[in-house]
RNA sequence: CGGGGACUAGUUCAUCGGUAGAACGCUGCGUUCGGGACGCAGAGGCAGAGGGUUCAAUUCCCUCGUCCCCGACCA
């Protein structure tokens, strides 16, 4: 991508009402527009992020059985009327239809799958099914903030698994928990497993806490085995497993797994005839994460004064090319060779090829936009590029070879 | 949903009773050219909406709306 034709250009001034670091970031880089409270546009800087993570998070539900669908954002009202949701879901986006019909905008998507499945499950040899989605979701919070971390409309990956009985269950929920820690890991985020509440849904659960000061959870972390407890369920003051003291600390929650009650198994007539011909109850086990909420957890974990420091894994680029005294035909021969070069190796890169902008103002807004890798061509670097690290001090000069040769490890 | 703060140019902010000004950004010209350069010229505003007080309201008062923060909420 030629920077030149990039939209929108960075901002030099933080837009009032951006508070929180990543609100502050992600809008004065290009990344999110906002257009209301808890609602906003990801441009196309901000689109590749969202890319990058739903892919990793893809793949590895797809490791684990998973297979991807689509549900709909707006859901039939009389769904949520079954389960009772239409009423005590008290963020639930609620609207009028053709006909005067109830209309619910989905915040999750059990009052679809339930029914969908009850349709098409009936014997124990359809079981089990890893069915998930990456969707937007709708909650109308009473108070949307902190930028991407809490909206009214968010990107979710929500999974259902769907078994013969509770052991078969619990199986695979330890397989969607370690798939969980694999995918943290590669999205390099740190992420604490946490015991937490089921609320009326389940009768426990465990959330992936990443621990930094914007957070909004407070969690117990134990300094010796570094397991974890939610404030809301936690007792007394040393740690369940190793007896070691909690240190108190906050948090925001990226994921979410807990196995279900029956009850809206019950409510959909969720059954199927088990091998000994008996007429069984669904087992089922949810596991969500928050796609968009990691996007802005990532920003406050990984950012200097300068701007945001994207892990490897999710930059919307690799390499950001600098070009300087491009009005020197020669140099900017040379740097559209290499801009080519990259592309031809498959290594995404951000070219900042404007010739009336000064050195000054490129490694500004590099900084500021965040990627891993920036590499400078000028009259000074010759035939080699002038390499530093998004996160690191030091600059070295290589040649394009090495440099693709490194990148390719 | 309770409490607090803020709405003036595309953006960030000044003016705080006499119908608006800067910086950044944008356009043109010139000078610069390795850490958001500089000069000159130019375009760009019914001051969130409505009502009141006043000879006169961006400015004071009220209502509403929107955004941000603290709290409650987060099944």
């Amino acid at each position: 991508m030629k920077y030149s034709k990039l939209f929108p250009k960075t901002l030099k001034q933080t837009p009032a009402g951006a508070e929180s670091i990543n609100h502050q970031l992600l809008v004065k880089a290009g990344f999110i527009h906002q257009e209301m409270a808890g609602v906003y546009t990801y441009l196309p800087l901000g689109q590749k992020v969202i890319t990058k993570i739903s892919d990793i998070v893809r793949e590895e539900m797809n490791n684990a059985g998973g297979q991807e669908m689509l549900m709909p954002a707006l859901h039939p009202g009389e769904n949520w009327k079954k389960t009772g949701r239409f009423n005590s879901f008290d963020v639930l986006f609620k609207l009028k239809g053709a006909g005067d019909s109830d209309l619910v905008l989905g915040p999750t998507h059990e009052e679809i799958i339930y029914p969908l499945l009850a349709e098409y499950v009936k014997s124990y040899k359809d079981l089990p099914l890893y069915l998930y989605q990456i969707q937007t979701k709708f909650r109308n919070e009473a108070r949307a903030k902190a930028g991407l971390l809490r909206g009214r409309e968010f990107i979710m990956k929500d999974l259902y698994s769907f078994h013969t009985n509770d052991d078969d269950r619990n199986a695979y929920y330890q397989i969607m928990k370690e798939a969980y820690i694999k995918i943290f890991k590669r999205l390099g985020l740190p992420a604490l497993v946490t015991q937490a509440s089921g609320g009326t849904f389940s009768d426990l659960s465990e959330e992936f806490q990443t621990p930094t000061p914007s957070g909004e959870d407070i969690i117990y972390v134990c300094e010796s085995c570094n397991s974890a407890v939610n404030k809301e369920v936690y007792e007394g003051s040393d740690c369940v497993t190793c007896g070691q003291k909690y240190k108190e600390t906050k948090a925001i929650e990226v994921g979410n797994i807990f196995p279900l009650k029956r009850a809206y198994a019950e409510t959909f007539k969720l059954n199927f005839a088990d091998s000994d011909g008996e007429d069984k109850i669904v087992s089922v086990g949810c596991y969500g994460l928050g796609i968009s909420r990691v996007m802005g957890t990532i920003v406050e974990v990984f950012h200097d004064e300068k701007g945001i420091i994207w892990p490897e894994s999710v930059a919307p680029y690799k390499v950001h090319l600098i070009g300087l005294d491009l009005e020197d035909e020669k140099i900017m021969g040379e740097a559209e060779k290499v801009y080519k070069q990259l592309q031809v190796e498959g290594i995404e890169v951000l070219f900042d090829n404007r010739i009336d902008v000064s050195a000054g103002q490129k490694f500004a807004e590099c900084d500021l936009i965040g990627i891993p890798i920036r590499a400078i061509i000028s009259k000074k670097t010759e035939s080699k590029l002038e390499i530093k690290k998004r996160n690191e001090k030091t600059t070295e000069f290589m040649s394009l070879s090495e440099l693709i040769n490194r990148l390719s490890k």
